[in-house]
DNA sequence: ATCCTTGCCGAAACCGGTTTCGGAGCCCAG
DNA sequence: CTGGGCTCCGAAACCGGTTTCGGCAAGGAT
């Protein structure tokens, strides 16, 4: 089919059969003494490193792929389909995945999709065209097709978040139900026995644990379980002012919400506007993700935030551990938010 | 160094050898009719491409990438560094991207730099390694050093942005000197006279291109320019906040201000909200850009937004014919951004 | 019938690495 | 002095493709 052949560029590499010239070595050796093979002396081994610097030789990822069957990249696949715009931190999360491949001389190849079966399909094209060798798989959802596609071909990958079947699977999540515990308590330390609570999608797995944590809090602050309290499915701004909107349209409504997402409280904050409700006055709200918008919004969020650079860059180690044959069961990690205690919560207005 | 040597999946996959055993032909006939090469019968490579398609045959890219020298991959390399956190289309954008190079069974990989030395010190080592076949290279500078870097490698690349010295640039661009002058115009029919302009950062090429737009807008309307009515470097809320209460508070404020990007126009509803004017009717505002908090504002914001996605797989586009020597000289688009009215601009309130 | 094209394909070299295998030296014990 | 083991490196096969080169067979011209 194609009719113009691309034409390569014809820069002077520096092959390992350059540096086998200049050394008067053969190449396997200096193959092998590049990759500190024990059949190396310590000498030969130093030289060929020094003048392989000197050299300014790179190998050239590709011929190791083809006989190590190593890709030397990590791969990722973005949910760009409606509704999964808004991703404040994916710059960072880049940023912590790339670094740690580099560190390693890996890369990072990133690919889209639109809906779970463009995921599943777009993985399987990275693994057939053998560009990758394992992935990070953001977003973890209750029932995950990727997780069963990955399992079946037996290809390496890392969650971002905990699963339910964990058979085969590595991951690194956020303690987002210890930080909804720790919100729910600390606004019971602040007078707040009407504590609501505004969940995320359900689809995705942080949802009941976020929702779990938030009971466990009210049980260990000795607060009653009220299903009224209990909203679900926000993830946006919209989302957030409706359900906001109908906990404070309640008979008796809660002096104080939690929210599973920073957006959510965003919303909450126009719910709270529109009943000329002042936020960490007569409505306290914590929240939770850190998104950059809650540092700048009136009043500053309370907010449970995660280092998403700091996970990608877990992931992504995590990852490597994985590709290079450890037992997934000895690579699960949780880490906790931090509390960014800003002005959004305080103590609970004075009961009427 | 590595100690544990990592193990390949033993995946079987389908190679050229299978190919050419099954149909009883050399596996040089067999990639040069998959090819597309002319010296190969019609007959035979309907044949070979249907086997190739039953066994669900993918040419291995790194082995393909050793003898032709492509890497069918395309780089792109995001500052991370500090202010540049808030990047709300980079999903759209990657999306575009990645679409683009889906069609053609290229790749993205993208890996980021915390400033500009690391920038070309990233793309230079993506080289090195030979991952990647040209660059896509995002928010053109007005000295860039990245340009130099790779016209002196001479590796592939296009600008999103335009840029001073063409030679050797391909680009892709959004006018938006063109919407700005709009804005101005626009404006203007709705009865303002005073037009103030907050700018964005200077050392982004469109920052010139944006002013000059007020300015040509202003000629249109017949309107004089006056210099306290400019002020620039607003890329974030607070920033716009900051500039947008100076012009404000000067003796005879603008009744209108156009804003080089939705940001600092955030920052503009704060600083009239400070002054208790509202927006719409007391204040006009028109932005550029198109971030999805423009549509979730108190009033929803006016502005011009670019389709970020389309940028990005025009960008990927025109990568693709530089990398197969096409001259950049005809590789430079530049688009319109639509406007989008809202809520922010409205008639001029009647003068004292 | 012979020669010359032309169409089509096989064989082999090649790309830049990795890995296997074997053997040349050296040291030391018998 | 000989045999065995160990250290270290060269040679060559190999990975999965691409590209060059040459030759066979069919067809047309002479």
């Amino acid at each position: 089919m194609p009719v113009s052949r691309p034409q390569p560029r014809p820069r002077a590499r520096v092959t390992i059969n350059d540096l086998a010239q200049e050394l008067g070595l053969a190449k396997g050796t200096i193959s092998r003494a590049l990759n500190g093979y024990p059949d190396i002396a310590e000498t030969t081994r130093t030289r060929v490193a020094r003048t392989a610097d000197r050299m300014g030789y790179r190998p050239m990822a590709q011929a190791q792929a083809i006989r190590t069957g190593l890709a030397r990249s990590l791969g990722l696949v973005l949910n760009a389909g409606p509704g999964n715009a808004h991703k404040p931190f994916l710059t960072d999360f880049l940023d912590g995945i790339s670094r740690a491949a580099s560190e390693e001389s890996w890369s990072l190849s990133v690919a889209t999709a639109f809906d779970e079966a463009d995921e599943v399909a777009t993985m399987a094209r990275l693994v057939e065209e053998h560009k990758v060798d394992g992935f990070i798989l953001p977003r973890t959802k209750i029932r995950d097709a990727r997780i069963d596609l990955l399992r079946d071909l037996n290809v390496p990958f890392v969650l971002y978040g905990r699963t339910g079947d964990p058979e085969g699977c590595a991951w690194f999540d956020i303690s987002g139900e210890d930080a909804m515990r720790d919100a729910v308590l600390r606004l019971n330390g602040l007078g707040h026995r009407r504590i609501g609570f505004i969940n995320g999608a359900g689809v995705y797995n942080y949802a009941p644990l976020r929702q779990a944590g938030y009971v466990a809090g009210l049980a260990a602050a000795g607060l009653p379980y009220d299903a009224d309290l209990v909203r679900g499915g926000a993830t946006t701004i919209a989302q957030g002012e409706k359900h906001g909107a109908d906990l404070l349209a309640l008979a008796v409504p809660p002096t104080a919400i939690v929210c599973a997402l920073d957006m959510a409280a965003l919303g909450v904050y126009r719910a709270a506007e529109a009943r000329g409700l002042r936020i960490g006055h007569d409505l306290s709200v914590v929240a939770y993700d850190g998104i950059p918008e809650a540092a700048t919004a009136l009043p500053p969020l309370t907010t449970y935030a995660v280092d998403t650079r700091a996970a990608g860059a877990r992931l992504a180690r995590l990852l490597f551990h994985r590709i290079r044959g450890t037992d997934p069961i000895h690579l699960r990690e949780t880490a906790p938010a931090h509390l960014v205690a800003r002005g959004s919560d305080g103590p609970a207005p004075a009961s009427t």
